[in-house]
DNA sequence: CCCTACTATGAATTCGATTTCACGATGAGA
DNA sequence: TCTCATCGTGAAATCGAATTCATAGTAGGG
C-alpha cells in the first residue's frame, strides 16, 4: 500500500490537484467550502502532503542542521536539549549531525547542505572555507559557543575568555596563589579561550607558573588529572601543590573532586579548591556544590534559533 | 548564488545530465574516465547531489525519525547519544521529534511520516492506530523501551517487570521488610511496568502494604519524595519508616539520596537504603555509588538501528 | 441590463535527480 | 568482411506538490 498523493485526494474530492495543494496552505485562493471538502477527503484517505515533494519546489525543507561533537552530547546534554526545543519553537525540525572529532565539522556541514537544511546551528568549529560553503548556498549558519573565523559568520557564544579572567581575579582575591589548570584537548577552541583568559589574568597579577594538564572533557580525565597533580606525595610538601584547580568544564571538575575526596582522601575545599565551567545540573547538587561559571544555555539556544528564523 | 544542479555539471563536463547522475552512484553503467571527468567538474562547481530531489524519486530519504520525550532527553541522555550514533552507523541521519508529553507520540509520528523518514525509533508510547499509520506507509518502526500494543510492532526493550521483580527478591533476601516506591507520572508506561513487577513480587513474599509516591522522573521530585516520606518525625518511630526506597529511575534516586543525606541528615545505607533504575553515569560515581538496575542502552540502540536497516 | 472586477478553479509547468529505453559505437567471432 | 553482443551515452518520463496563467463564474456598479 502506497501513500496517497494529492491526485488521489483530488479524485476523491472531485477537484483538481491544484486545489488539494491550496487546501493545505493558509491564505491561498480557495473557497472555504471547497477546502473543507478536500480536507475531509484527505482525512478519509489519511493523506498528508509529502514534504519532500514540497521542499523540492519551495526550496524550504523545514529542517535545521544541528552540528554536534560527542563531547557536547555527553558532557553538556542540556545544550542539545535547549537547542532542539528552541529550533522546534521556531518551526524547524532538528536534524542531527554528530561528528566524532572537532575537526569533522566541514564534512558534517556539507552533508547537512546536501540534505537541504534551511539553516545550521553548529557546536563544532568550522573553517573559513566551510563557512563560505554555507554562504554560497545562502543558508544561514549560527556558531554556538564557537569562534567565528570569518567576519560574516553569525555567533551566539559566551565570552569565555572574559569569564575565565574574572574567575582568575576572584580566586586571586580570595587569597589563592598556586594554580593548576586542566585543559581540554589540544584542538578544542573553547578550552583554549578559557585557559588563555585565565592564564593571562593570572600573569597580570604576577603569577607566572601554572601547572597545566591536558584532559578530554570527560569525567575520567578529571580523575586522572587529580592523581597526576596530587598522587606523587600527597601531603609531604604542600607548598608545591596547587591550592586551586581550574577545570575547563564541569564534568572534569567532578572527576577531579571525586578523585580528591575518595581516592586521595583530601578535603575540598580545606586542602584544595576546585572550580569548573558550564554549571551542569549534577555539579549543583549537594553532593558536589561545585564552584563554577554558569552559561545561560537556554537563552543562548533561543537566541540562536531566532537568528535562524529571521535569516531564512 | 544558487546551488549548482546536475545540469550545470553536465554542461561543464560536456556530457548529459543522466551521466552526471550515474557518476554519483556506485555500480551504474559509466566509463571510469567519464566518471572521473564528471567528478572533477562537480568539484570545480562544488556540486553535491540534491538529496531532496533524489528522495522524491527513490522514495528513500536517508532519514530516521527519533521520537523522544523530554524525560528521555534530560534524565537519560545516553539513550539519545547511543541511538543517534547507532542510526548514523546504519546510514540514517537522525531527525528528532521530541514531544512534551508521553501522549504526543501520535502526532510526532505523523509528522515524521510527512518528512518522509525511512523508519522510526520511538521512545514514546504509541497507540494501535498510530502503529497502523506507520504500517500503512510501509515504514519500519521500532519501539524503544516501550510496550507494543499491537502484535505487529517491533520492540527493543528491557524486561522491566522481571528486573523489578528480581530487585524485590534481592532486597527481601537482604532482610528488608518495609518498602517505599517512588513512581513516575501516572501515564508513564515504563514506570508502571517496573512498579507492578516490584509490588507483585513483594506481595508474593508476603508484603502487602507499600508506600507509593508519584514523581515526575526529575531530580527534584526525588528530593520532594524524600521529604514526604521522612520529614514527619525523622527518627521518632523508625518502625513506621521504610527501610528501602525504590525509585523507578536513577535521577529521582539521586534526588532522594541527596535529600536524605543533606536535608534530613540520615545516613545511607545505615538508616535507609535507596535503589534506582537505569544506571546513569552520575549514579556510578563515588559521591553516590547508587544501587541500581543497569540497562544495556548501547547494545539496545545498536540493535534497534540494525532492525531498521534490515527492514527498510 | 451590460460591463467590469474579482474570485475560485483547472491545466500545465516546474523543481532536480533517478531510471527506463533506445541507439550508436566498439569489439569479438565466424 | 559481415553480424551480433556489449557497453556507454542521451532523450524522455517520472516522483509529488507548488505555482503561474488562463478562464469560467459571480457579484457589484453604473
Amino acid at each position: 500500500m502506497q501513500s496517497p498523493t494529492s491526485y488521489d485526494v483530488a479524485i476523491h474530492a472531485g477537484v483538481s490537484q491544484s486545489v488539494v495543494s491550496r487546501a493545505f496552505q493558509a491564505d491561498s485562493p480557495i473557497a472555504p467550502a471547497t477546502r473543507a471538502k478536500v480536507l475531509a477527503s484527505a482525512k478519509v484517505l489519511s493523506y498528508f502532503p509529502n514534504s519532500i515533494a514540497r521542499s523540492l519546489i519551495t526550496k524550504r525543507s523545514g529542517l535545521a542542521g544541528l552540528l554536534l561533537t560527542e563531547s557536547t552530547q555527553r558532557d553538556a546534554p542540556d545544550v542539545l536539549f535547549f537547542l532542539t526545543r528552541a529550533l522546534l519553537r521556531q518551526g524547524f525540525q532538528p536534524l542531527l549531525f554528530p561528528s566524532e572529532l572537532e575537526s569533522g565539522g566541514g564534512q558534517a556541514l556539507a552533508q547537512a547542505m546536501a540534505f537541504g537544511v534551511d539553516g545550521v546551528v553548529s557546536c563544532v568549529s568550522l573553517s573559513v572555507e566551510d563557512l563560505a560553503q554555507a554562504q554560497l548556498r545562502e543558508r544561514p549558519l549560527v556558531l554556538f559557543n564557537r569562534e567565528a573565523r570569518s567576519p560574516s559568520a553569525c555567533v551566539v557564544a559566551c565570552d569565555h575568555s572574559s569569564a575565565a579572567r574574572l574567575l582568575a581575579s576572584r580566586l586571586f582575591a580570595a587569597g589563592h596563589r598556586r594554580f593548576a589548570v586542566v585543559r581540554g584537548p589540544e584542538d578544542a577552541p573553547v578550552s583554549a579561550l578559557r585557559v588563555n583568559g585565565f592564564l593571562q589574568r593570572l600573569q597580570e597579577l604576577g603569577i607566572e607558573s601554572v601547572i597545566q594538564i591536558e584532559g578530554d572533557y570527560h569525567y575520567e580525565s578529571g580523575h586522572t588529572a587529580a592523581l597526576a597533580l596530587f598522587a606523587g606525595a600527597p601531603l609531604t610538601d604542600p607548598q608545591l601543590q596547587p591550592e586551586v584547580v581550574f577545570c575547563v568544564n564541569d564534568t572534569m571538575a567532578l572527576g577531579m573532586l571525586d578523585a580528591l575526596r575518595f581516592a586521595l582522601m583530601l578535603q575540598v575545599p580545606r586542602d584544595v579548591s576546585v572550580v569548573g565551567f558550564d554549571d551542569i545540573p549534577s555539579g549543583r547538587r549537594p553532593a558536589y556544590l561545585l564552584t563554577t561559571v554558569s552559561q545561560p544555555f537556554e537563552a543562548m539556544a533561543e537566541h540562536a534559533a531566532r537568528i535562524l528564523r529571521t535569516r531564512v
